[in-house]
RNA sequence: GCGUCGGUGGUAGAGUGGUCAAUUACAACAGACUGUAAAUCUGUCGCCCAUUGGGCUACGCAGGUUCGAAUCCUGCCCGGCGCA
């Protein structure tokens, strides 16, 4: 995997570059496409691509227990196996170490509100005895299965096997999510391990024939904490082999406050090697992408956008419409007027309402496209900006009315 | 015509003397969703005020029994089934 900056945006961090891999290139900042379990829900990989995709995020951890790390590889890997031919990442398992661990049954997600009950407790308290999937142990995770309750154990490692397995051009570091609930105490014990973690991958992956054609991200966590943030960035950036060799490139990862996410973010990317490649993990609502790129960031993966499509909710420059709301079975325009996807180029909100009300599997594919497309393509718009240098012109201009509260 | 079973909120269908404005499901109306435990979840869902709460009208229609009836009795109307 090779990256190149073709431009820098002046005061501030954005970028413009592009990555190569094996299988081909991404022009970044890019939006990559989630498909956790080696499909992008309700499309094929036509669809994938016409949509503007340039890559494809798959999940470690989901595709082990089903159907099987062995059976991907055999298959060819993660791209054969899913018809994919363009690029692929996979992540390590380590998200859900926080989705299936301390948030499991919780109202906690990947972003919260500084105001979330979870973050005004007046005293932490010890609840690792609470119903979860995933507990963390010193040498790695044990998992729970959420498909069939059968016990797996999940190392560093086992990790980066896996993924040498299914074969994705970009893999990640096995590390610990945290809760932003954690308490500082807590945040530093996993930042420790999250390192050490890093570091075995580290030197699991490059003693692996699989780390000549494979890139390895190493993940930066550290909460809400700006100087664990920091001591993650200098820590994981710093990180060698006893041959020398470096990680590839940088996952920012973590449970956000909403209200912290920038400046966690700034930290990170300023202490960053600037000639690597740093992509916000699991991040992708609009305001989140050009605050993510002017601070740095040169990938983005979210699975919003796709679950938000088929719960309803669509994606416009005026902000988002629930298409199952009543007024839109009636409406004859087009999802997002000016919008160049498939389903806006041949569909109206009144079919797409029909089709969400019949629960029919076509409204979540065509909800999927457009959602898909307004992300992949928001995120092309950036770039061409930061080209342009007409970013934050284009950001205000976006934002402004993304954000009117007014019909759309 | 006789017998029999049944008529409950937009629909289906619980309830069979007080704890019933009435379980539940669906529909309807809104909301949420950020490295996918998710084609999921949450709220509202007779009318009128209200902050907890209160008032009113309701379980085919009309009477009755009872302190109290969706629930018991009588008659009527409507539907299914059986026998003529």
């Amino acid at each position: 995997m090779q990256f190149k900056i073709e431009k820098k945006l002046s005061g501030t961090l954005a970028r413009a570059g592009r990555i190569e891999t094996p299988h081909g290139e991404i022009e970044t900042p890019a939006f990559i496409v989630v498909g956790t379990k080696a499909t992008v829900k309700s499309l094929t990989p036509e669809q994938i691509s016409s949509l503007g995709a340039q890559a494809v995020l798959a999940n470690t951890y989901h595709l082990y227990l089903q159907p099987g790390a062995e059976l991907v590889e055999q298959s060819g890997g993660l791209g054969k196996f899913m018809n994919w031919s363009g690029p692929t990442m996979t992540d390590s398992g380590g998200f859900q170490v926080f989705s299936l661990g301390a948030a499991y049954g919780k109202e906690l997600s990947k972003v919260v509100k500084i105001t979330d009950p979870a973050l005004m407790l007046p005293e932490r308290f010890d609840d690792s005895d609470a119903p979860r999937l995933a507990r963390v142990g010193s040498d790695g995770v044990s998992f729970k299965s959420h498909l069939d309750g059968s016990l797996h154990y999940i190392t560093p490692e086992k990790s980066i096997e896996i993924q040498h397995q299914l074969g994705a051009d970009i893999i990640f570091a096995f590390d610990e999510c945290t809760s932003p609930a954690e308490d500082l105490r807590y945040q530093a014990e996993a930042l420790d391990r999250t390192h050490a973690w890093a570091r075995r991958c580290l030197d699991y992956h490059h003693a692996q024939k699989n780390s000549q054609t494979q890139a390895l991200f190493g993940i930066v966590q550290g909460g809400r904490e700006e100087a664990l943030r920091k001591q993650s960035a200098r820590v994981i950036s710093e990180m060698k082999t006893e041959a020398g060799k470096e990680f590839d490139g940088f996952g920012i990862g973590g449970s956000f406050a909403k209200e912290d996410m920038q400046t966690a973010v700034k930290w990170v990317n300023e202490i960053l090697p600037e000639e690597k490649p740093r992509h916000l993990l699991g991040i992708g609502e609009p305001e989140d992408l050009f605050m993510g790129i002017e601070n740095g960031v040169d990938l983005f993966d979210c699975v919003a956008p796709a679950r938000m499509a088929r719960n309803g909710t669509l994606q416009t420059k005026f902000g988002r419409i629930n298409i199952l709301n009543a007024k839109f079975q009636t409406d004859f325009n087009k999802i997002e007027s000016d919008c160049e996807c498939y389903s806006c180029k041949n569909y109206t909100r009144a079919y797409l309402a029909h089709l969400f009300r019949g629960k029919e599997m076509l409204g979540a594919t065509l909800a999927t496209i457009h959602n898909l497309y307004f992300s992949v393509n928001l995120v092309k718009k950036i770039r061409q900006s930061i080209l342009d240098d007409k970013f934050a012109e284009f950001r205000d201009n976006f934002l402004k009315n993304y954000n009117l509260p007014t019909s759309r």
